[in-house]
Formats: structure tokens, C-alpha cells, sequence
DNA sequence: TAGTCATATGACCTGGAGGTCACATTCCTA
DNA sequence: TAGGAATGTGACCTCCAGGTCATATGACTA
């Protein structure tokens, strides 16, 4: 947590403060991240920054956490269009949403989604639980399924969770990542041809899950 | 491509500096690697890493390179054990022969896998096309499999390479990750809990691929 | 054996990292 | 308006990175 000093600037100077770490993150990730840059491309001094932060880790936390109060407050105000979807359309409308809310905070993402996905599974550190909370959702989404007879009971729930976190974190980098090229993000990710590109890509994986485990079960 | 100095050295002498740097490069990926440690662990000195060596990147492109050859005799050795396979039975096949090799390289192989799937996509490195002719091969594969109407021909090619590509990435790198939690990962690795696991996960995607876009076409 | 050339060495260089601190400035209250 | 508390500052510290180079060593040749 930054420290109290840090809180009572002027939220201008926050802000300043803080594009400049996420710019630096999004480019560098957080092992290479200097905090001379951002110190410099934030316009205050060294000293300033000690007396805000304990480190570029705590910035980075910090930055973690504001993301996903966005989000919250972002899925509050969202809901499904109807209320008797299946898991996978469910899944469907909140890996979209989640696209979404992505293409509107763009930088902020990339840095986080660069540094938990790619230092994350090295350096072994723990970032306050943020990946294990998605897969437990996941999980329960999973159980709910079979419950609900819309996945076959046979189906191994870890498996099919490390299915479904892998898949939404490659849809959604690679989206990302070709968003960032366009002129209007936000526009592209709405067009027709990339909704039907994220589609196509979903189906792979629900009729993946959907019909794996009984066939294979067949299969021998 | 390291320098004339270094081919001249012993055998003995040359594996034990390239197996400091492989270490190093699993360790620490390829832009935290330290020049320094490496020479320290190989027992060589600064000067002489500077005539084996351009830098650090000629280390690892070297490195690289022996991995792909490596791998080249490895799969020279091996055959399919039925000339009929369809497309699908064939990647899988492949996929477990890659296994079975990286099992039997595995510090090389996280090494290289780390730099190259963790750091390449981030840092604009070439990486001597390393990465292209995978997709080039998974294409062909593809393009195959639709003349021979194992997979819809309304499928669109470039998506299910990169499906595909990511697929075999993940499950090699999860497989790899666990297997080094093992005492003996070769054995670990060939074990029916595993080798069933491995099958459930390429069946995800096969039924994903084989029936997404017909089905998809048919819903809309 | 004298001379030459490839190889080996580690002290040394620059640069940038994270982090500290004595001092300057600003703000607020008595 | 005097004085103390909070905030801001950048020179400076240590550490380690990549990289160089004069010199030492050893091996081979005339």
C-alpha cells in the first residue's frame, strides 16, 4: 500500500503519477521497470517517490488494485442480457464484457495482464491472491455446470478450469494486442468481424469441453 | 554465432559453460541473465566469455541451436507407428514425442521455452524465425487435414493455427512445469495418469476445432 | 632455444539500477 | 507572524550490469 502521503496529494498528481508507472509497466514489466523513469516521466523527485512508496512493487500493487475496483464497478452497472443463460453463454457474455472493459482501459491491462501473466508464472511472487480468485470463480462455475447437467459429470474440473483460464487469458492478449495497433480500439473490438473471431474462438473451447470427456471415455 | 576460440576449446570444457548459461537462462529468462554468474559458475574468466562470444544473445542463439538439432536426431529416430493416422492422431503423436524429448532435456528445454514464449512476445527479438516455422508447419497440417475433410472446410486456417500453437504451448509448459516437481520426470511423464491427462487436453481442442465452425455457422 | 601467435586473465571502465538523507520549501496553526 | 510539521529535492551512496584491454601464459615453429 503507498504510503499516506501519496493520498493526500491532489488526485491531478496522482494521476500524473500513476500513467507514468503504468506506462513503464506495460513497456518494461515489473522486474525491468525503473523507477528513475517513471520518476522522471512523472515529474517529481526521487526522494518524492520514497515518501510515497516503499518500492516499485508497492506502485505495482497499487495499480493491481485500481484495476479491479474498476472492473467492479464496471460489471455492477453490466448485466447479462437474460437471465436463463447457460454456463457457456454466460461465459461467453463476460469474456466479451471483460473485452470490453479492456479495449477502455487498454494500457492499464497490458501492464497488468504483461506482468501477471509473464513474470508471474517465474519469480514466485504472490500478488495478493488476483489469479487464484479467477480460477476459484472458475471452478464454481464448472460445478455448477455439471450440476446443471450442461457438462458431462465425467469431466475433471481442474482440467477443464486450467482449459478455460488459459483460453480467456490468450483471447483476450491477443485481442488486446491487436487492438492497440488500431486507431479506435473500442470500435474494432465492436465490430462484427472481431465478435465473430471471439466467438469462433469460444466454441473451440466449449465444444471442447462439452463433448471431450464422454468420447474419450468412449474412445477406450 | 559463437566465435572460432570457442570451437577450439575441449568438449568437456565447452559443456560445462553452456551448461551455466542453460541454467542461467531458465533461471533468469534472457534479459535478466547475468554474464557475470555465468562466467562464475563455468570457471572462466570475463575476458575469455568476450572471446568464446559476442554476448549473452550469441549464447542463447547458440543454445538454441542445439536444442533444434537435438531435437531434429531425436525425431529423426522416431515414427509414427501407423502410416494412416488422421491429421489429429498425428499432432497428438507429435505432441507426445515432444514431451517424451523435453522430459529428456528438460533444463534446456524450460530455458528456451522461457525466453521464447515469455520474453519474445514482449521484446521485438528475431529469434532466427525459430518460432514462424512452427506456424508455418501447423498451417500445412491444417490445410491438409481440410483437402482430406477431416476438419470443415469452413474453417478459418490462420485461427486454428493459432489455436493449435497456444494449445501445445500451454500443455508442454504445464506438463514441463509439473514434471519438474518429479523425482524422475521421464517416468512421470510416461505414467497412464499423465499420458491420459495429456490426451483429455488435446481432445479439448480437437473437438473444439472439428465441429466449431459448422456449428457455429449452423446457429447463426 | 628464440620468437611468435593463440589463448587466458581480472582489474578496470561506464552506466544505470534501487535506495538514502541533509537540507530547502511550503503549509498550517498558535 | 513566528515556529514547527509535513512535504519536496537532488546529490550521493552502493551494487552490479555489460564490456574492454594490457599483460601473462603456454604451445608450436623456425
Amino acid at each position: 500500500m503507498p504510503k499516506q502521503t501519496f493520498f493526500n496529494l491532489p488526485e491531478e498528481k496522482r494521476e500524473t503519477i500513476i500513467n507514468a508507472a503504468v506506462d513503464e509497466f506495460a513497456q518494461y514489466g515489473l522486474e525491468n521497470a525503473s523507477t528513475n523513469r517513471i520518476v522522471e516521466n512523472s515529474g517529481i523527485s526521487k526522494g518524492s517517490f520514497y515518501q510515497y512508496f516503499e518500492d516499485k512493487e508497492d506502485v505495482f500493487m497499487y495499480v493491481l488494485s485500481l484495476l479491479e475496483r474498476e472492473k467492479m464497478d464496471y460489471f455492477k452497472g453490466k448485466h447479462p442480457p437474460s437471465t436463463n443463460m447457460d454456463t457457456f453463454e454466460y461465459f461467453r457474455w463476460m469474456i466479451k464484457a471483460g473485452m470490453e472493459f479492456n479495449s477502455a482501459y487498454p494500457r492499464m491491462t497490458q501492464a497488468v495482464s504483461r506482468v501477471l501473466l509473464g513474470e508471474g508464472l517465474y519469480y514466485g511472487k504472490n500478488f495478493g491472491d488476483y489469479r487464484q480468485k479467477t480460477t476459484q470463480a472458475l471452478s464454481m462455475m464448472i460445478q455448477q455446470a455439471i450440476e446443471r447437467g450442461e457438462v458431462d459429470s465425467s469431466v475433471d474440473v481442474d482440467l477443464a478450469v486450467m482449459v478455460m483460464d488459459t483460453w480467456s487469458n490468450t483471447i483476450s492478449t491477443y485481442i488486446l494486442n491487436e487492438g492497440l495497433k488500431q486507431k479506435d480500439i473500442m470500435k474494432w473490438v465492436r465490430s462484427a468481424k472481431v465478435q465473430e473471431k471471439i466467438d469462433k474462438l469460444l466454441y473451440v473451447m466449449e465444444y471442447g469441453l462439452r463433448k471431450t470427456e464422454s468420447e474419450f471415455v468412449a474412445k477406450h
